[in-house]
DNA sequence: TCTGAATTGTTACAAATTGTTACAAATGGC
DNA sequence: GCCATTTGTAACAATTTGTAACAATTCAGA
């Protein structure tokens, strides 16, 4: 699959050029029009991903164009409009936008919305928080460890829980207290060891040595310090 | 079905009860939450269709709690802030929000971004009769699995109801009380074990290994995840 | 209506997960 | 070194979940 392909129709060559410029370079498709009549007649060929409109357009009432792009189409529709007030706003959304952006926009979060709604879009394809440190692969979605090797040992949830602490939060501290409290999520009141225990086997299945823990350390009277470089991916 | 679930985590009370009257005048069901840890505990039991955040939480760092949310739950996952600097937004959709609303808000606007999430979300499932999945075709029309090579093998309107309900929300915590709730019907006394047979039963039709499931994964203390890339055709 | 097979729920027990307890080991102040 | 405190972890207990076996129910067809 090519990347997707954005359209952009806007009457100001100043402003499509900005999102055309900004999308391309984020790594998208794009093709600009000024009028929703050349617009229309592109969609028999080309199957956009994502529509930008912009409302104040001179041969067609915007609103409807939206309408029927979000029925009919099903497609992705971003309003693109200088008309600020909160009916406008919501009448769009109603009508079948997807989101409002108000002009002037920052070409940047333009990127970051069309960005969600894709990822939404896929969301069963995309989904996956795994993270990689010091030669592991942790799989939060199916709850599994993976060596170098390729080894898998799934975790449980309770593991996982102080896992994703720890790789959240990387090289810093982590008292025990704040623990006890994302954690535990009952008071810390009663005498509670059981976070002791998540931590102890934890450390079993990272093959951590009892005596030189390399990856958690223990810090007398603190709390932990995860050690270990940790980049997330999807 | 029931309405839609809301869950509303800020930290100021006239802000939650201005949501909340908002969206169940619009006919959604709500939770309000102050803290990020009552918050994620209610997680164990409800799933929530939306969860609203206010990034300026006194227990937690809320953006870290809207990465968690929208890879884990799949939620959808809408910060209402105060910062209103672009980076602040860019940050926030980056890191899986699906839309980023500026303090102060009018809530119908509020409502109007909901709804158009909502849609967008549902719209791919219809009620389309047949489901793609990991090598599956689901047929509901017929009660009948396909395997890759084409072979068929029937399933029980029992089990029909089990695998639709994690069709439908992929990749997503469903709740023992949730999956009670849609499916059992009848009252949800305490003593009610049918689930997890039917939950088994589904798993040996999926030829899932008892030992390391790797579709229908179980979460001690909570609920079930359905991991695998649906999609539904017509 | 009756019969038998398929479906579904119920029960009982096995297995997995998690917390609790008890004691050993480590730490830091003196 | 000595002692109070904190932390590690094995062993156990409580709880939750998996599933085989059986009972109840449904339903098509004789």
């Amino acid at each position: 699959m090519s990347e997707p392909l954005v359209t952009i129709l806007d009457d100001e060559p100043a402003i499509r050029s900005l999102l055309a410029s900004a999308l391309n370079e984020a790594g998208f498709r794009t093709m600009g029009f000024s009028r929703a009549t050349e617009f229309e007649a592109s969609l028999r060929t080309a199957t956009p991903d994502v529509c930008l409109v912009d409302l104040g357009l001179p041969d067609r009432d915007g609103l409807t164009l939206v309408h029927q792009l979000a029925l009919e189409q099903g497609a992705i529709v971003i309003i693109i409009s200088g008309r600020a007030q909160v009916q406008d706003r919501v009448t769009g959304l109603e009508l079948g936008a997807d989101d409002y952006i108000i002009k002037p926009f920052d070409p940047s979060e333009v990127v970051a919305r069309i960005r969600a709604r894709l990822r939404k879009d896929k969301s069963a394809i995309t989904t996956s928080a795994t993270a990689r440190f010091e030669g592991w692969l942790a799989h939060f979605d199916r709850y599994v460890l993976e060596d170098q090797g390729g080894q898998e040992i799934s975790f449980s949830h309770a593991e996982g829980e102080v896992l994703r602490l720890f790789l959240e939060s990387p090289k810093r501290l982590i008292s025990r207290a704040h623990m006890q409290e994302t954690l535990g999520g009952a008071a810390g009141e009663s005498f509670d060891r059981a976070m002791d225990v998540r931590i102890s086997r934890l450390r079993t299945k990272l093959n951590e040595d009892p005596k030189n823990p390399q990856l958690i350390k223990t810090i007398y009277g603190a709390g932990y310090i995860f050690l270990g470089d940790v980049s997330w991916e999807r």
